[in-house]
DNA sequence: AATCCGTGGAA
DNA sequence: TTTCCAAGGAT
């Protein structure tokens, strides 16, 4: 990847000028021409809310949590199930189950104040090679080399990468190292992303508003949208499965904590099937006379299609089930924490009424 | 190394 | 409607 030595300069310093002018205010940023240095806990918050999530998505759950839980101790110190129950809807669990024992090392391991290098942060629950990057960098000043989706979407535009998507990426970040400037590689690396995300964009990019325009090979092509070429992907498996809602007369439903290891795991959900490749149950909770409600749900994961049957059993107030769980007042659902999926077999289930 | 993990917005 | 995709990490 030769790079030449001027380039290096060119890139950062048009980028940098560009960003002093046109960044975008953003609840974790310090603000605009403040000497404050950044909160470490709300960059790392931010950053594990936004690992494969838009800003849109993140910011009202951004604002939830820093007011719940204003800094590291107060999360480590807080209940699993109420940091669930907050994450729930902005999917990939992981991310909280990770957040709590990544809070809870940083207060018991490091005296309550996140590690200030790369390494250090990377050996963090949650925290992979991106993250360290990006902390080390924004929160800490440091010189590392932030390697995201933005940045590898501009840096194949920039050189005109031809090697397709995933087998790139050693070149990208080869290139994204030799771009990177000495000083303010914070703003560098949320520069780069901001640029990705307002002009560079996947599809018709905005080329003539570019600061890098001057140095961009795709643009020169007069074909960035062709960048990054990506290999193709395998098309999605259509999966069904059941779930059951379980009703009691006095208004509530049945409600177990799914375990960890599964997906959707450590949220709270209803009994179902094992849809999710393997062992959950093939039976109802409850013996009765379940029945079966007309319209099934229908949700899209990351690597499959599912389609859910729902069945429904009313039982009397004494009854209940074996299994571990709780009832959960219907008039309260919305506050149950459900993660999405189950969140539309509620709705459902209300909806059709007493049909 | 390839696969598994959610969700919602945009086009 | 379908497809694409987002400040990726863990295994």
């Amino acid at each position: 990847m030769p790079v030449e030595p001027n380039l290096r300069q060119n890139v950062a310093a048009l980028l940098l000028a560009h960003y002093d002018r046109h960044a975008r205010s953003l609840p974790w940023r310090a603000p605009p021409g403040s000497r404050n240095l950044p909160d470490p806990y709300r960059v790392w918050l931010s950053e594990i809310m936004l690992q494969q999530t838009t800003v849109a998505a993140v910011i009202p759950y951004f604002d939830k949590f820093t007011t719940r839980w204003p800094t590291v101790a107060a999360l480590a110190a807080a209940d699993e199930a109420e940091v669930m129950a907050a994450w729930a809807g902005l999917g990939y669990y992981a991310r909280a189950r990770n957040l709590i024992a990544c809070a809870r090392a940083v207060t018991q391991d490091h005296e309550g104040r996140f590690p200030d290098t790369e390494e250090g942060l990377r050996a963090l629950p949650g925290i992979g090679a991106y993250t360290a990057a990006a902390i080390a960098a924004i929160a800490f000043q440091r010189r590392a080399v932030v390697v995201d989706a933005n940045v590898e979407r501009v840096v194949s535009r920039l050189f005109a990468l031809e090697t397709p998507l995933p087998a790139s990426r050693p070149l990208i970040r080869e290139a994204a190292d030799a771009i990177t400037p000495q000083a303010r590689a914070g703003d560098f690396a949320q520069a780069m992303m901001d640029l990705g995300s307002s002009l560079c964009v996947p599809r018709n990019p905005q080329c003539l508003l570019c600061p890098l325009r001057s140095c961009c090979a795709a643009h020169r092509e007069g074909r960035a949208e062709a960048y990054p070429v990506k290999a193709p992907k395998k098309d999605k498996p259509h999966r069904l499965g059941l779930v059951w809602w379980l009703e009691r007369l006095d208004g509530h439903v049945w409600i177990e904590r799914r375990a960890d290891t599964r997906m959707l795991g450590g949220m709270a959900g209803l009994p179902d099937s094992g849809w999710d490749k393997g062992i959950a149950r093939d039976a109802p909770p409850v013996a009765g006379e379940w029945v079966v409600l007309n319209r099934p749900v229908e949700h899209v994961f990351t690597h499959f299609r599912l389609t859910l049957t729902v069945q429904r059993l009313r039982v009397p107030a004494e009854a209940a089930p074996e299994s571990p769980g709780q009832w959960w007042p219907l008039d309260r659902i919305g506050e149950a924490g459900l993660p999405t999926l189950f969140a539309k077999v509620a709705r459902a289930v209300m909806k059709a009424g007493d049909d």
